[in-house]
DNA sequence: TTGTATGCGTTATCAT
DNA sequence: ATGATAACGCATACAA
């Protein structure tokens, strides 16, 4: 059994003595009303509860008033934050929010868009860093999207998130003033936009300080906590050691931290510890981690806000929103003596 | 701008010579139509490029196929991953998940409502403890909906989550197991069925070994970090101390440690700590947490698989699933030596 | 097995 | 300022 059966317009209309046609431009268009009509519209919609059909409305309008947002995973914490910002500015503007779980799977991507093709969501909010598998083959049209975390690489997808680059360089400055000089980046990466450009910002506030840039202090990772403890391993099986780790992010960190508490390093004396990201962990390790914090809840506001100015049809007033992060200084980083 | 015009049920028809009836059936009751047409109407569906409009189709069905779900906090990571088993289980199923972040906010709550009385959507997944302000009120009809997480008092709405007083009991007796009889339990409250259910099973585990239940040692909490450590300096202003904290859930718990640590006792050897929920964070703290975990994944599949169920007018199997939590044994939690 | 025709609840065009 | 009416795209009762 279905909740009862709801009022229409039509019910709406027959109390108020009026046409749909008035009760339509009551509700929407309220000043090309007569006032003595709308007044006696709005007693008979309170009076019935009546609520105007979305689905009825969003045929004949062709819009639906949803954003389906397309996520590799959604429990990741990373995400959830952002989603926050995404929902409240969508909510605020009258729009849904559709989620979406993708799990990195071709076919649940392509499954997705069931929603755009079929009009049950406007616009598209990407997370995945690249189009949705069905897209690429180009032979559907694009809806208005943005991509968010992670740009579209080669695409022109609008794109807003942390600027990685400066966050980077702030970080590896903050090692510098703490008199390190031998700074090791974990976390290189062709394939990842984030690490390209974080790599990018370490070795800029190097270069900028005078310091050379050691090849050997670079080593590979893919982000992950286990990266970030097998790059530490294999530091230590050469014989050249850096003072401070600057890892691509907070997983990767916690990853350094793991391996070097194991090796019974007092942390972090022997070895300062950077992290990027400031997930909801980092002030629970020990050491508590001193990393880069991303303006998450902005970042959602700002990718929704984005996506409906577009869906409005206003001009795109930019292809890039780069949010600042911020240092937060905790007890992962100690100055170094003179060396 | 908008993405191409799409192809209707009507394109479709007149490329495969039939009519629209014709079509709607291949699509949806593929066997009450000739094969030779059926591969016709097969054929003109993939050279349009046709995808049903789902505003068209719910409207004429009367159903969405959207599920709503109504949070308090989107962010909370306890949230996320309960997300990402509900999302499943609807996707496998064909429906679509929307959400809604309430802030506790009644405005909120009752602007949601419109998802359901527009019928967007067709169920709600309830995490909020309580019914949606504005249905509380009596006035409208309630949709199909089961409560996740925190059970709705008072209603008899269906319910799907950890069963609370068994891991309690469990929580328990493990402590009990390592040579604890002087235990804690920090989370004291009344006003939330969690807590009442978790103090319930912890003294039915102390009753059941015969250990006296001491009012001292149970002490007030909202199940949040600072009422954990708030909880355990009243402990020490006075002479009466435990062995053991048995914390109503893991942030309790990480402040327990965290004002612990900070009066430089050793643990666990001074003291053992045990949480309830198995969050992200608690295999990093120092001591990493002994905890009970939520099976949440199977939670959100649960969940969704009942409520479906009831939108598919089967009769509610059971008003309420009971998962069992995983006992995660890690180091906070050490054997006392012979009292 | 297939087609015709109606209605789902709106918004918008065109009269009045 | 208001009303009659035609779409919007589909599913289905009924006819053939």
């Amino acid at each position: 059994m279905q909740h009862q059966k709801l009022a229409t317009i039509e019910d709406v209309a027959a109390i108020a003595g009026v046409s749909i046609a008035t009760v339509s431009r009551a509700i929407n268009e309220p000043t090309k009303v007569a006032d003595a009509t709308r007044r006696r519209v709005t007693e008979a919609i309170a009076r019935t509860g009546y609520t105007t059909n979305a689905m009825a409305r969003s045929l004949r309008m062709r819009r639906s008033n949803m954003i389906l947002i397309l996520a590799p995973d959604v429990g990741d914490p990373n995400f959830s934050n952002i989603l926050v910002g995404l929902e409240t500015e969508a909510s605020k503007r009258g729009y849904g929010v559709l989620i979406g779980n993708t799990q990195n799977d071709a076919t649940r991507e392509s499954d997705y868009l069931r929603f755009i093709s079929s009009n049950q969501a406007d616009g598209l909010i990407l997370f995945t860093g690249h189009l949705p598998y069905g897209y690429s083959s180009g032979e559907m049209r694009l809806p208005p999207m943005v991509a968010v975390n992670e740009p579209v690489l080669g695409g022109d997808i609008p794109f807003v998130g942390v600027d990685n680059v400066e966050g980077a360089r702030v970080a590896t400055e903050h090692l510098i003033s703490q008199g390190h000089r031998r700074i090791a980046f974990i976390g290189h990466s062709t394939a990842k936009a984030v690490n390209l450009l974080r790599e990018q910002g370490y070795k800029a506030a190097l270069s900028g300080h005078g310091i050379a840039i050691d090849p050997h202090l670079i080593l590979a990772g893919d982000g992950t906590t286990e990266s970030g403890r097998a790059a530490t391993e294999h530091m230590f099986v050469r014989d050249v050691l850096p003072t401070a780790f600057f890892c691509v992010n907070d997983a990767t960190a916690l990853g350094v931290i793991i391996s070097l508490n194991a090796r019974r390093y007092d942390l972090p004396r022997q070895f300062s510890i950077m992290g990027f990201d400031d997930i909801s962990f980092a002030s629970f390790v020990t050491p508590s981690l001193t990393t880069m914090k991303q303006p998450r809840l902005k970042i959602g506001e700002e990718a929704m806000d984005l996506l409906l100015a577009l869906l409005e049809g206003k001009p795109a007033r930019r292809r890039e929103v780069l949010l600042r992060p911020e240092l937060i200084v905790r007890n992962s980083v100690a100055r170094i003596g003179q060396d």
